[in-house]
DNA sequence: CGATACTGTAATCTTAAAACGTACAGTTTG
DNA sequence: CAAACTGTACGTTTTAAGATTACAGTATCG
């Protein structure tokens, strides 16, 4: 699985804990600590699904758009993740005589879509506002030195 | 998640067709389709959880010593790739004074920690041999060209 | 209107992880 | 003791992920 899609709840997390303002991309990518273009690539996806909203020209930035209590991790890992379970490395040989070797990547790719199944389940009970719960849980920086 | 489990099931199930024979590496890794080094290297993984006997010399290589109706690809996971679902990349930065910033890397470990659990869970559900009945209900080579 | 501060998007470069290949010591068999 | 294996370590190659750069498009403000 490639990291798209903890950007995306970290960005969408953040946007819900500054409600009222326009973030710029540059913004949310120092606080993910990556760069400007990743989270403009992940946000247009993002608003394409109607997450958030966006706004060129000065001031303009990303906003949040959807009901934080509602929106849950599998609808964002099924816009910006979708069938990144599965390895990219292929077992096997379909030109092989042997069965075995044969179809065990199709066998493998089976298991693997079903597990995605379960982990998208998993993520179904998970909403953005509960993960800004989680974060809010956690000590801050200045009391962990306390 | 690497592709080190893929492999280990493949291996597996490659050995409860054949649970007369010895098999090489060599023989193993070309039905796999790698080298014989990293076959050897998951195998001795597999032999020191007791899922195969293997024997060096002459006539030597690796045989299976599981039943496999019982073994599930849980186990597998468990000594082969355990804790390989989450990216290595990490979201973040602990030393920010904003909260979702210094504590998204901990909120994301629990989550994928947790979907862990529920991937394994779906794993135990799924025996050696049910890989090796699902490979031979798919069609051999040969019957796919008519 | 034109300068400024943004997004959108594509192309290329860099880096890091995965996979490969080689080598060689250790072991069993004939 | 030679042959055919495993065990394991190490260096190389390949590939995917991520970073960087660049620039066109758009909104705002003076």
């Amino acid at each position: 699985m490639n990291s798209e899609f903890t950007i995306a709840v970290h960005s969408l997390a953040l946007l819900a804990h500054i409600p009222d303002h326009m973030a710029s991309s540059e913004l949310i990518a120092k606080n993910v600590r990556t760069n400007p273009a990743r989270i403009r690539k992940i946000m247009s996806i993002l608003r394409n699904h109607g997450f958030v909203r966006t706004k060129e020209g000065i001031g303009g930035g990303y906003i949040l758009a959807c009901n934080p209590e509602e929106v849950t991790l599998a609808q964002i890992y099924g816009c910006v993740s979708n069938g990144t379970l599965k390895p990219h490395w292929c077992s096997g040989d379909p030109e092989e005589s042997c069965m075995v070797s044969s179809n065990m990547h199709s066998v493998m790719d089976q298991i693997f879509c079903e597990a995605e199944v379960y982990f998208t389940n998993y993520l179904e009970r998970i909403t953005i506002a509960s993960v800004l719960e989680k974060i809010k849980q956690g000590l801050c920086p200045l009391e962990k030195e306390k």
